[in-house]
RNA sequence: GGCCCGUUCGUCUAGGGGUUAGGACGCCAGGUUUUCAUCCUGGUAGCACGAGUUCGAAUCUCGUACGGGCUACCA
């Protein structure tokens, strides 16, 4: 039987980058096994759905690279892949397990509900459960005559809840933690079909998951504890049960608890691949790609965040990543998130991108109003790549290459500059504009000069680089002054060095 | 509170009865680059705690602590 795995995401705002997580190892599975990847749409709760957040999910899985085989919009036989689209298939699977005595209706209002939790609580029952020891005493058509209950079923009052064995332990085998157990009487009756006719995850997890022929369920651990609902209802329906993988949990990078959304803006890094506008909250959520990081490289940064080849490989392509992939080597225990790896990450695989590749993206990321040819920026990129993480910092930091620099470190100038100085730069000023501007000509005669004339390299060499960049920090300085040109060095060394008298 | 899951350097992890407990990020130091980055070399730092089993425990068992998840007509 071939592999078949999903990714379902509910459209309620932009996909989390746990959920990224998630999406990878079901994709890495499918494509090692020669399986399908399958995106559904869980929007079963029409009161939480966020305009756009579909697209977004879509958006971000494509950038990734991470392409559904099936899927809204991507085709399929399976379909549809939207759940609300597909509601009409829920009732009837409910009805049947209320038919065999597994599922019964309940007609309790919210306020009867609420109740129900305040007394038994007040009687020391923490947290009370809608269970077997209750159920009797609520309104429903367990506990009500028949006549009543049918009524009320036809009056289209009725939710559809599961009806929990008594005290019976339920196991499963979790691909990452081996053999779990529940015991039903910590198991509450779940409502599998609501009010408005959608059912909820419970149900239509299991109906999908099984008319969609999903041989592995490789989900968040936040499902853990409700897989014995689950698998109970494989069960009721005579159907055979997937194999279930449930994934540690992302944490923050410092503190406790899992990473949410507002950890990106908090810790000054995206937890998003895309940016998102929250238009409820009007906040925008920086995304990865947004951030200039390439997909390949968080993708090979968060497939690691939870699994390991079982060798010391960390920089992994795609196929290789697909290669080497398998469930039992998940980590049981919650990840945090480390930003300053995922930027080496990046930072290895611009080094190892072709300047070409890199054209593209960098431009992307450069500010609006800089002009300049291919050619040159591919100069710049072949100089910077190696001194930058991000996309966005061929610009920030290789500014000088683009614009004359607007500010001098003062402190490293002191340290070197006298106005004796002056009659040298003079000289080697016009031994820069008479070569023939290549880096090993100009490098020939500047420090040719010095030599000749004793003079400590230590202090012309870094005052060079401080008029040319502002700063002590860059490429090659004979290269920079072959890119920037013969012209340009002059102006930027006699506007600095105007400048450096003045301190 | 209850149930379930977890716990190896600061972080991601390897190791699953006998290892000098390995690697990576970070950090520190040195070398290269007369800058920075890259690169190279070295260093720093860890088995949550307590019992038990055993000749021997990071590894198996139990307990404790801590962390996490669930406990909705949300997913």
């Amino acid at each position: 039987m071939s592999v078949r795995v999903r990714f379902a995401p509910s459209p309620t705002g932009p996909l989390h980058i746990g959920g990224v997580r998630t999406a990878l190892y079901n994709y890495l599975l499918a494509k090692k096994e020669g399986g399908q990847f399958i995106l559904r749409i869980e929007d079963t709760d029409q009161n939480r759905l966020v305009a756009g957040a579909e697209d977004y999910i879509k958006e971000s899985l494509e950038w990734l690279g991470l392409v559904p085989d099936e899927g809204p919009g991507y085709g399929g036989d399976h379909g549809p892949y939207r759940q609300s689209e597909r509601k009409g298939l829920y009732a009837e699977y409910a009805q049947k397990m209320v038919a065999d005595g597994n599922a019964y209706y309940a007609f309790d209002t919210p306020e009867e509900l609420d109740k129900m939790r305040k007394e038994q609580e007040a009687l020391g029952h923490h947290s009370a459960k809608y269970d077997a020891r209750i159920r009797m005493q609520m309104r429903n058509s367990l506990s009500l005559a028949k006549e009543e209950a049918d009524k009320l079923i036809a009056s289209g009052e009725g939710i559809i809840r599961l009806k929990m064995p008594d005290n019976e332990d339920v196991s499963f085998v979790d691909l990452v933690r081996e053999k779990v157990t529940f015991n039903t009487k910590e198991l509450d009756d779940k409502v599998i079909l609501k009010k408005d006719g959608m059912p909820t995850y419970h149900l239509a997890n299991v109906v999908d998951d099984h008319l969609m022929k999903i041989t592995h369920v490789i989900r968040g651990e936040e499902w853990l504890s409700s897989t014995a609902h689950h698998v109970l209802m494989y069960r009721f329906m005579g159907w055979t049960a997937p194999q279930f993988t449930h994934l540690p949990l992302i944490l923050k990078p410092t503190g406790k608890g899992k990473l949410s959304k507002r950890d990106g803006a908090k810790f000054g890094f995206a937890v998003f691949p895309l940016e998102w506008h929250d238009k409820k909250e009007d906040e925008i959520y920086a995304g990865f790609r947004e951030s200039g990081f390439d997909p390949k490289a968080l993708l090979n940064f968060l497939v690691l965040l939870g699994w390991n080849p079982g060798n010391d490989e960390e920089l992994m392509s795609m196929a290789r990543m697909t290669e080497l992939f398998s469930l039992d080597k998940i980590v049981k225990s919650g990840a945090r998130f480390d930003v300053d790896k995922s930027k080496w990450f990046n930072q290895q695989y611009l080094m190892a991108t072709a300047d070409e590749a890199l054209l593209a993206p960098v431009k992307a990321a450069m500010p609006q109003g800089v002009i300049c040819d291919d050619s040159y920026l591919m100069t710049v990129i072949g100089l910077m790549k190696e001194r930058v993480t991000k996309y966005g910092d061929f610009y920030t930091e290789g500014n000088f290459f683009f614009s004359a620099p607007s500010s001098y470190d003062d402190k490293q100038i002191k340290k070197r500059y006298t106005a004796e100085l002056d009659s040298h730069f003079a000289q080697i000023d016009i031994l820069i504009s008479a070569s023939d501007g290549t880096a090993p000509a100009m490098e020939t005669a500047v420090k040719g000069y010095l030599t000749d004339n004793e003079l400590k390299m230590g202090v012309y060499l870094p005052l060079l680089r401080i008029m040319l960049c502002g700063e002590l920090k860059g490429p090659d300085l004979f290269q920079i002054m072959a890119v920037l040109g013969k012209d340009e060095v002059g102006e930027r060394n006699s506007k600095a060095l105007a400048y450096f008298k003045t301190l």
